[in-house]
DNA sequence: GGTACTCGGATAGTGACGCTCACCAACGAG
DNA sequence: CTCGTTGGTGAGCGTCACTATCCGAGTACC
């Protein structure tokens, strides 16, 4: 198929097609002469993907190439391989670790790691961008003069690991190795927004169960 | 307390309130004389709440201004004054009704209500901007050949039904309406960096759990 | 074989966003 | 009186995700 047909089969415009050839998100077509080149199923999969991780990921464009590379990096291990993907996502700003509000935070997660028994996460904080983030918002509501402790962050942490390990049950349905980084990757990145759909609806329902609609 | 104290005080630069102030996320101080206005510990607090929801929760600054209208509006109801500030949070890309994805995304949803009983978010549909956010992530997975179905999608949403429980519980127990309304539209902002945090870091602990680190 | 169309590729431009800079006249401390 | 600082304003910056335009080379159709 052409650029054109392309375009037409993922709805994205020959401009935007164009766009992401240059920035290396779609590899090139086979090149058939000097004004024609050949695109198959597996560059439709794969603008489809990019589509998926800017639009509904909110994934920018520089981030979803590094995820790329790492997918098809086939030199990596599993957890790597996804711990890779998983941390090239966009991230919040570095905290100042000078800062009193991100030094309660830090004890406050630390605290909270060792309550839920996370003992992997514990060795990771010093290099997971989760982590990082984790200070941040809980930097962010202690600023604010609420203290989010531990009491009120393991109920959330504990039904967070249920939401990972339904992740990782969903990614062992698949076969094929391939298939399930792949599908790991992109859970990673789509299931996000949809979880985040999900809980608004739910605070929703709940809301209006509570309060009605007035 | 003055500019310069402000700024030191919240860590923002000068030129950045500034900005704040012209853009109207920020009341005007009061005016002493033509070069000097007076700003109080209601700005502090205004000024870290407007830092939180641009730095941690990405909320785009027309985004904040709508949203502090709400919270200041206090000719709205509790539902009301909540909803329209979840509403106003970033949202997804309008759906494609034509597409047939979408088509089929919508089913998903309205069976995946249906099982759940949340008969609010099925009244909802029509205008929620969640559950629209909903139908684009579902409809991203279709398109991309994963069928997420009532099946996979309902443990998540009874998950998150749990979590939507926990933020309402927290917010009850602060007293006064004014402090619960804030927290609330606080709390809907900053919990999902939070919660996409902990989300990040259980899936890192539960991958390293099941494959270890290589 | 003529011609109108389409192809890919490349360059430059757009509009939104979140600041940030430079400048100004008006003050206030020494 | 001088000099630094104040709050307010207009313009500018860097990044981002496209997008519009042009080009010369090929292709389809009559």
């Amino acid at each position: 198929m052409r650029l054109a047909e392309l375009s037409r089969r993922s709805g994205v415009s020959t401009a935007t097609i164009k766009y992401y050839l240059r920035e290396g998100l779609l590899p090139p077509g086979r090149q058939i002469n000097a004004t024609t080149a050949e695109y198959d199923e597996e560059h439709l999969r794969r603008l489809r993907l990019v589509r998926a991780m800017i639009q509904v990921g909110q994934v920018p464009v520089a981030k979803v190439r590094e995820v790329l590379g790492h997918v098809d990096d086939d030199s990596l291990g599993r957890s790597m391989r996804l711990g890779a993907s998983l941390w090239a996502l966009p991230q919040v700003p570095e905290p100042d670790e000078e800062d009193e509000y991100v030094q309660a935070a830090h004890q406050e997660v630390a605290a909270l790691l060792d309550r839920l028994g996370w003992r992997n996460a514990k060795l990771l904080a010093a290099i997971s961008p989760a982590y990082r983030s984790l200070v941040v918002a809980v930097a962010a509501f202690r600023r604010l003069g609420y203290d989010w402790g531990v009491e009120q962050l393991a109920p959330y942490a504990e039904l967070m690991h249920r939401t990972a390990v339904l992740d990782l049950d969903n990614m062992e349905t698949h076969p094929s190795e391939a298939e399930r980084i792949e599908f790991a990757v992109l859970g990673a990145i789509l299931n996000e927004p949809l979880l985040q759909a999900l809980h608004r609806l739910a605070q929703e329902e709940e809301t209006t169960r509570r309060y009605g609609f007035a």
